[in-house]
DNA sequence: GATTGCCAAAGGGCTGAATG
DNA sequence: CATTCAGCCCTTTGGCAATC
């Protein structure tokens, strides 16, 4: 059994029920204001007729005539402003949930749509075109348009329809090795940027400013592989990285890999002596080119 | 010039596995 | 049972080209 546990089911069910939390705070927050207030004018009114004990104010209140009846007059005044103003604050109160709830109706009629589209693309068979799709699509875009989609639940569906043909492209056989490659490429991707944090994590103060030149790019290559009989990740260092920045990463390392929890909770790091093939990102400037990598 | 469609990179949320 | 890691899926974003 892993992370399937109560705590995370019940992390994943908070996380869900955002959206609703939310409107109930607001209600909450009126709920609160209208008792505060009750309270305030019921201490208010003990003050007015110090006299009068909380369990008997279903006694006549003429017990100090004109006076008393004057200091009434008043507390119904008070209380009058306060009901206008508390009349304000729920009407604010009130346009804000209804926001939400608008918000929330945005929502429904993304994923009603969405909901849809998946119904249609699970309907498709074997041997299904792009053209096909696009058919289908067509007539999603006229489902849509009769349950009134907004302007983001458009943009929702836009995008996800562009999901699902990216998908489809990438199950043509004719593609299969450039779908491969992405999934390498972000998986790839995923660990340097892991690695980034993790060196991040160790750095001291006087290697700072080296490593603002550091990015995700100038991370090693990890990939699934044995050598000598030792299953683990093969490190591939960048080879348009600086030599001090090179050791630098050596040095950050080395400070993790004495971390016993780091050691215990991460793949055995294997080096094979090769360079990663990868090649630099164009959008590099040139300055830092030549400030941070070494020429080839 | 505005709109639409296509494409790819990157990020975030979610989930399963492993571990203490 | 809780935490951490790794990977997948989906969304967002932005660039580019074609079309209106």
């Amino acid at each position: 059994m892993g992370m399937t546990t109560h705590t995370a089911v019940l992390a994943r069910r908070a996380y869900k029920q955002t959206c609703f939390y939310s409107c109930t705070q607001t209600f909450s927050s009126i709920s609160c204001v209208f008792a505060t207030l009750l309270f305030r004018n019921l201490q208010w009114l003990d003050r007015v007729s110090p006299s009068t004990p909380l369990h008997g104010r279903d006694q006549p209140l003429s017990a100090s005539p004109q006076i008393g009846e004057k200091k009434l007059l008043n507390a119904i005044s008070g209380l009058s402003r306060q009901l206008t103003q508390f009349a304000a604050d729920v009407n604010e109160q009130f346009t804000l949930v209804n926001s939400r709830l608008l918000s929330i109706e945005d929502r429904l009629a993304a994923m009603e749509s969405i909901t849809v589209w998946k119904i249609l693309t699970l309907r498709r068979e074997d041997g299904c075109t792009i053209l096909k799709l696009r058919k289908q699509y067509a007539v999603f875009t006229t489902l849509r348009q009769i349950v009134g989609a907004t302007n983001r639940s458009k943009a929702a569906c836009k995008t996800y329809y562009e999901t699902v043909c990216r998908s489809f492209r990438y199950k043509h056989p004719d593609l299969a090795s450039q779908a491969e490659a992405v999934k390498r490429s972000a998986r790839s991707r995923a660990r340097r940027k892991r690695l980034l944090e993790a060196r991040q994590s160790v750095l001291a103060e006087d290697e700072v400013g080296l490593w603002k030149c550091a990015t995700i790019d100038l991370m090693s290559d990890e990939e699934d592989g044995i050598v000598g009989g030792v299953s683990g990740w093969i490190v591939q260092p960048p080879s348009f990285r600086s030599q001090e920045l090179t050791e630098l990463c050596a040095t950050l390392q080395s400070r993790l890999e004495a971390i016993p929890k780091y050691r215990a909770t991460h793949h055995r790091r294997l080096q094979n002596g090769l360079n990663s093939d990868r090649m630099p990102l164009v959008t590099y400037s040139s300055e830092a080119e030549n400030r941070d990598f070494m020429v080839l």
